[in-house]
DNA sequence: GTGGTCTAGACCACC
DNA sequence: GTGGTCTAGACCACA
């Protein structure tokens, strides 16, 4: 079911974007649950929109493995598929280990003091129990990175990955790893790219995805339709 | 210009899958040029169909990079854009290679076997000059890669990549790096992958995705048009 | 367009079969010309019935090869395939001059005095112009054969080939070959069956189906739409 | 009864289909034995969809002949009914008889060589007693034969035909006649053809159809109640 | 109750 | 808004 506080959409940008991530933020943080309907009559309703923006946003969607058509049965949430996740985490580590190495000959001083920022602000955050925010940061924090060494398409690339894996985290919310490992493995990427050092860099920033959260267990125990049979 | 003769359009699949599909294969074979125009409505008649499904391929074909949509101004095909070709090249080999890596523990025999007789294939594309065969067999040599470590995502991934890549190779038709070279690394890394060794398999997966011929140079001088200005 | 005056909707018979046999007695005698498109809603309001037993009757006429169901599109009475038509010709060929030559030997007495009888009527059919008339018994006619050899299932098989040679029948109709012949043919088969001489009846036979007037000629100038492109 | 791990359906094709191309792969095959009940409801059920698709379905198999909707009694399997196996083939000699006649003059060389291909594979089949990868084999090689004289409207109609005469085969596996044999006389037409001489072809394929092993007389004796009574 | 048949309504994709 | 497909539910006949 989405969400009634529906946010309103703006002037000038196109409707069907603004639904899209309106709807992949919702998918996302599991406000719509793994394996639920969904049908683009009713969001259009609900947007007061006509199904058009609403049936281009799907097709997004489904690009980026949100949701699945199935032709004369309906349009579902897709559950999470472990194997997915696992191999998305497995790609990720793949890109990014190799950005961090290029960003700690690239990287300049004025981003490396953007990054030393965002990891102030992430324990304010932490402090706050703020986790939205933090999760925030931290999507910037790895944004930066790709930056840096002139790839935004890498962080164009991790994104749809990411979202996969954050279903998992907003799901485990509290069970999550704690956020002041995940602080500490920032800041040691961080020092690894102000030494100039890509071995240490590529090595903090694997530590860090490896680290990510990804005991399905007790979850997936707790909601089996929630998660894709093997 | 489309060409004119269209493939027939199947009964039992979604017709905007088949456009799809259809386009996408005309612009990575520069059937349709960077930068040249089309129109929903012409492919709509061409293909005896509404808009409605045209529309949604472009939107998927935008969602991939291959497309370009200015709002009242028209519908484009992407300039290349070197950047975006080099960046795809880096994060490519970030996970060839450690697909590679992984693959030197977890290729089964069959595949190995398939891999071997995919490469004999390959020999008799390149005695005949049979460039489309040969690019074909190359795709289906990393597909199994990717298969043999159980994770399709990345090969998914990377199709998106290549497509940017290819568009170049069939422009360079002719002064594309020789196929025999290429052929010895694809027979580099299966002769690693068989003797179980990863930090071979690694090497030269690497190599091999150094070697590709990205050599923007001659072409672009010849065509500045088909590539984005920077 | 379907005639107005449908037949009325017998008690205890179950609706789709009678709905089936309707439409392809409209099909075949081109009441239903080729290419038209039909809806089973339509059809089911005219029946005043549910869409389902129509839906029901359509499977069965897609069997049939009478009529085409393009998903998304609509549902079509088949052009005339000059191909499909002469292919099926071929094989009717095939097996009913199999049959004749076995008939030969099996035929009783009362079968062969049962087609001499069959063969007055077309007669006095033929002097009355009578075509439907004389299409029922040349119908019967064939049937009788494919039963003196006990292998009703021949007849099965040609009776959908038939009817897709019968709507060119029925669309040249006047410019068939004259009735007249097809009785002598008929009666040549007959002489040869009486006589027992398979090798005869073989030859009766296939003289007799190459006789049929296929020449699709005029009638596709006059209406190529009405057939498939090549 | 059926298998347990039936096949996952597939997105983008009409479930009804799947359905039937599922069933009937049981029927041929004796999964669902000659003579047993089946229900819409609990192949429903099985397969995750409603009633609907499933009547679809059995509404072709109707069609092929492969089941017999009872009313008000059930659904069952058709049982093996001699008369029509036999008549079947008889029917099925006639026809493959006049194609392998047309086919001396029509084929083409590829063709040729894709049928000598194709022997190739059954003598390896043959040597692993891989019974069912023989069987594909050999209905591909008559599917060719078809093909090369422009006429699958043949196969089409054989095809039907094909499937009762399979299941007295798949029944009486091991007791078939020798793959040895059979590879000979796929081999003998093949030589006919390539000869170019027609009456040999007929000869060729003639003798082929009638050694094919269609003994119920063990089968039948051991399991009465899959015939069906005379 | 079971099984065959029909009705009404919903949804996706295309016009 | 339409057409094709699927779902859910009702009815009737037979056991």
């Amino acid at each position: 079911m989405l969400p009634t506080d529906l946010p309103a959409l703006s002037a000038h940008e196109p409707v069907n974007l603004q639904i899209y991530r309106a709807l992949r933020q919702c998918i996302v943080n599991c406000t719509l649950l793994p394996g639920e309907a969904i049908s683009d009559k009713e969001i259009s309703e609900q947007f007061g929109v006509s199904r058009q923006p609403v049936r281009d946003a799907f097709i997004k969607l489904v690009g980026a493995g949100l949701i699945q058509v199935l032709p004369q049965r309906g349009t579902f949430v897709m559950k999470i598929s472990p194997k997915r996740v696992l191999n998305g985490r497995f790609i990720r580590e793949a890109v990014e280990v190799a950005v961090a190495r290029n960003a700690a000959d690239k990287i300049s001083d004025e981003q490396l003091l953007a990054l030393a920022a965002n990891i102030e602000q992430q324990k304010l955050a932490a402090a706050r129990n703020d986790t939205a925010r933090f999760l925030a940061l931290d999507e910037e924090f790895h944004t930066t990175l790709s930056r840096s060494i002139d790839c935004i398409e890498a962080w164009e690339l991790i994104e749809d990955i990411k979202a996969h894996m954050d279903r998992v985290r907003y799901l485990s919310l509290g069970e999550i790893t704690s956020l002041q490992m995940l602080i500490a493995q920032h800041a040691a990427i961080v020092h690894a790219l102000r030494s100039r050092d890509p071995a240490m860099a590529e090595e903090a920033m694997r530590s860090h995805l490896r680290e990510i959260n990804l005991s399905f267990g007790p979850i997936r125990e707790r909601n089996p339709d929630w998660f894709e049979a093997e």
